[in-house]
DNA sequence: TCCTAGCACTTTTAATTTATGAGTGCTAAA
DNA sequence: TTTAGCACTCATAAATTAAAAGTGCTAGGA
């Protein structure tokens, strides 16, 4: 592959986009001259060269040249070398891992909250509750007169806990089916749990728990509504603001910011999500044109999910895909 | 107060101020002369008169008139009319309340961001989770060989989770030191726990519990995260980008951003809170000139805080004020 | 065959000018 | 007290100009 561009013209490219990524403004030949040993005119014909090839474009017929999609997409496969992460930044990453008292989803959250901070681009962890959990146990906890709680805790620590409201309906009888749900359908996954309660519970208070009807929907209702996938956040979308081709067109940032905000956007960073690191570069992700996604699935014991980090095309993609590896590697271990 | 102003003046003032809300552009006395029966030339000696006493300003020597903060202020002290939310919207946030199976902080979350799309302004929700709540119960759930969660439930029906890690413990003497807690210390107000746990039931499980050291530290880390505020998060942030007069000035936007990030700027919002709907126009606040807050206190049975709707000075007070308000009912009921 | 100096040409960007329009303040008369 | 009329101000937009940054191409040199 890499035989596709002389060694020059390999170094050129990589030279053009480093450049472009840091500068935000299309290289001139005469900027190059100056670090590998020939004159413009040589490193200009090169430069038609690559353009020639696609790699390379311009804004306008005398600019100097700006990468291509295909210009990034070649960088990153086969130019980049990946920049270790600052050591300070990593030490703060662990230390959050690092906290025991955080469940897992917690410490994603919290250290993709740092990145976006010391990157400026966006991030996101999508949806990091497995539905493979299984039950492990229900509590009811009753409030007052006609409210309690329902805290439901799956095998893979996660909780969640449910408001229900039962007027004139005895504790006796609630906490009957709270010990037959424990007895029978303990070990269930959380997304099959209303099968179970319909088909083995109902039958049976309904035999033994009076008020069983009220009790049965009740029950219903707090598994029901666990199916709905947890609402995903983007955070730092705003980092767009600081990225100077973006901050002089406020549509854009509209336009990308609205995207970050749907759903189904979103969703769809999920799909095609291989287990190593996913560049979608411009048109390879539906948010638009001139962002860029970097992303990578991870899978623990107790979740799984895709974390990602959004940010212009112009990324620092070697610091960026070194820092969602280290991250990865957090998450796992 | 009002008689300040004689009955055309505030006529006029309350024009302009709705139309500039409207407008976004200064105000011209040709423009208002279609309203009153009176020519421009009129208008125009009124409009100095209000300059005069400071309600209106000029943008520049020959402009029309635009609202000083002082005008907003007459205004919304004098002049405004409530308007009455659409019934649409009425139905929508209610639904919201209605639905037994949230807690009432997550109503007022998702209502806020209801309202802060229908508005196009920035909401907030702040220190919804009173610290005034009485330890009511907790659960210990094992997970495996180490690691256990606990949960603490609240008098007022809080709910809250940590991952517990001990290596070597007894589950046995982990549920002996819940049975105490459980005696002694339910009814503890959230924030005094600690003390209560150091000196009543350290000294105890420092006789009959084995590996109490251990123990007591788990339990200790657990109870004083609790004291941690919980993190605001000011919904809809963006919004400010789809205002006319922030949208040609990226600086103010990503200025005003930062300070609906900041901590301390959103606990400011909560200071000198009185229970009645409050507008801090322009230099009231301490977000930015050009921004007003509208913000009211809400106090229940189980909670107590603050929501307030954030946007720009030329907001649409008579429609903000009178939702605020209907949050409010909404809440306290 | 490859490199480079030199030059014509293109386009952007910023600065300047010009013109137009919206709006005011003031005056004098109704 | 109101209004018509007019001179004046300033913002905005369009048009012009000038300078700077780059490129492509060519022809001569290594």
């Amino acid at each position: 592959m890499e035989n596709m561009l002389t060694e020059r013209q390999a170094k050129i490219l990589k030279l053009i986009v480093e450049e472009y990524i840091q500068s935000v403004k299309p290289v001139s030949s005469k900027l190059l001259c100056k670090r590998l040993k020939c004159s413009s005119a040589t490193i200009r014909s090169e430069m038609a060269n690559l353009e020639e090839l696609g790699l390379l474009e311009k804004t306008h017929t005398s600019s100097g040249r700006v990468p291509s999609e295909q210009g990034y997409r070649f960088y990153v496969d086969h130019l980049m070398v990946l920049k270790k992460m600052n050591a300070e930044d990593m030490l703060n990453l662990q230390l959050i891992f690092q906290n025991q008292q955080l469940q897992l989803s917690d410490c994603i959250q919290k250290s993709l909250e740092v990145i976006s901070d010391i990157t400026n681009y966006a991030t996101v962890v999508l949806g990091t509750t497995s539905h493979e959990n299984l039950l492990k146990q229900i509590d009811v906890v009753p409030l007052n007169e006609n409210s309690m709680i329902v805290i439901v805790i799956t095998d893979k620590g996660h909780v969640e806990h449910k408001n229900m409201v039962l007027s004139d309906v005895s504790l006796e009888e609630v906490k009957k089916t709270v010990g037959l749900i424990n007895n029978l359908i303990v070990g269930t996954p959380i997304d099959e749990i209303n099968k179970k309660l319909e088909f083995e519970i109902k039958p049976i208070i309904g035999k033994y728990v009076s008020q069983h009807e009220q009790i049965y929907n009740a029950f219903y209702h707090v598994f029901s509504d666990f199916t709905n996938p947890n609402k995903t956040n983007v955070v730092g979308k705003s980092k767009f603001l600081n990225q100077p081709e973006f901050s002089s067109n406020i549509d854009k940032i509209r336009q990308v910011i609205t995207k970050l905000e749907d759903e189904n956007v979103l969703k769809e960073i999920r799909e095609d999500d291989e287990n190593n690191i996913t560049i979608l570069i411009g048109k390879d992700n539906n948010i638009d044109e001139d962002v860029t996604v970097i992303k990578t699935k991870f899978k623990t014991a107790t979740e799984e999910g895709t974390i990602a980090i959004i940010g212009p095309k112009r990324m620092e993609y070697d610091r960026v895909v070194s820092m969602l590896d280290f991250m990865k590697q957090n998450i796992e271990k």
